[in-house]
RNA sequence: GCCCAGGUAGCUCAGUCGGUAGAGCAGGGGAUUGAAAAUCCCCGUGUCGGUGGUUCGAUUCCGCCCCUGGGCA
């Protein structure tokens, strides 16, 4: 068992809340240990989205080279399947040049699917999406929650009739494919740790297995709720100041976008949408930015709760670097 | 000082033709498989401003008082 685990590569998983100061502890890991920067996150991947998602600014970048960023145009979107497939072609590419991944960011779900792997199932299919929106608008969600309970029980049982994205996508599978979406999950058994998998994965009809890497896990957060919650504040304020209106303007302006789609459904860029659009006064905008800020970071560390094998890490700890350094020394991940 | 409109959940308010009250937001908990910074589910006892009166019973009707906003002087 430990001689099949100690084969693995080894890559380092820092994830936080938003605001929790997981960049800069990322950057400065960066000048103590030969490792390169992967971004798990799911805002970075916009071009032209840089204020509202505390992109990395081109001088820190020039230090400390993120990749998967500015992938995307706003317009486009993005999967958890592809940063998958990216995120381990990544990491493969900085094995090679004989460096430790490190995998900074705050999109759980990612990191999840790096973990688990993902069953094998058709990707986004925007007609037939199209198609089962008409239907929703027309007769509502709970028709589409009957229409799936006739081809597919078992999702209809655990899916809220209220929850369109789950609904749309549950049915979307079965009339891609014709099959289940528990008859895709059956194919792939998932909730295993990376740890534990074969390294001589495949990727074939049965899903993408979990990574076969080592990962370790450190949790980025400040001790108090309080202190994350000032620091959201001053950051939303800090965003405003240096232009976040303006580049959601430009987007605005763009004719080529609008509030249902997931750039725009990004935190902040939302609320500033809606501000433009006359829907919102400039203090409303901003109170529920800084509101939606923090159910961000409340979401994120709910995740990082139930995640197993998390070494916690204090943000506000002077001697933070130090602790992250010496767990991983301790984890020998290189 | 007078007139008007209000004072109900942390906030914004609805409501009770008199039988002690409920929405949205906030907050808390939970889900989470190709949009995840997304999407959804569950959780509501609060001297109904104070005080007297009418009443079997008042947050609701009446009187007085206090407070807030607007108007008139």
């Amino acid at each position: 068992m430990s001689s099949a685990t100690t084969v693995l590569p080894g890559a380092i998983c820092l994830v936080g809340p938003t605001a929790s100061g997981k960049t800069d502890l990322a950057v400065a890991l960066t000048e103590k240990l030969p490792c390169e920067i992967i971004s798990v996150d799911s805002a970075l991947v916009y071009r032209g989205m840089d204020i509202g998602t505390a992109k990395p600014d081109a001088a820190l970048l020039q230090r400390a080279p993120h990749r998967l960023i500015n992938l995307i145009d706003p317009w486009e979107s993005y999967s958890a399947a592809r940063f998958y497939q990216d995120a381990l072609r990544e990491m493969q590419d900085i094995q090679r040049s004989g460096k430790i991944p490190l995998l900074v960011g705050g999109t759980m779900l990612y990191f999840r699917v790096l973990r688990d792997g993902i069953a094998a199932m058709p990707e986004a299919d925007a007609v037939v999406r199209a198609e089962i929106l008409d239907l929703a608008q027309r007769f509502g969600w709970p028709h589409i929650h009957k229409l799936l309970q006739e081809v597919d029980p078992d999702s209809a049982a655990r899916i809220h009739p209220t929850d369109p994205q789950r609904l749309q996508r549950a049915l979307e599978v079965y009339r891609v494919t014709g099959r289940t979406l528990s008859e895709c999950w059956a194919a792939q058994s998932i909730g295993k740790t990376g740890n534990d998998v074969n390294p001589h994965y495949t990727e074939n009809e049965e899903g993408l297995p979990p990574v076969p890497w080592r990962l370790l896990f450190l949790g980025l957060a400040p001790s108090s709720r309080a202190l994350l919650h000032q620091r959201i504040e001053k950051r939303f304020d800090l965003m405003l100041e240096q232009g976040l209106i303006a580049e959601v303007q430009a987007l605005y302006e763009s004719g080529r976008l609008n509030p249902s789609m997931p750039s725009i459904r990004c935190v902040g860029y939302r609320q500033v949408w809606d501000y433009l659009a006359g829907v919102l006064d400039y203090a409303q905008m901003r109170e529920r930015g800084i509101i939606a800020t923090r159910q961000l970071a409340k979401r994120q560390l709910t995740w990082m709760r139930s995640w197993p094998d998390l070494h916690w890490l204090d943000s506000m700890d002077e001697n933070v670097l130090d602790q992250a350094l010496k767990l991983i020394n301790g984890a020998a991940i290189y």
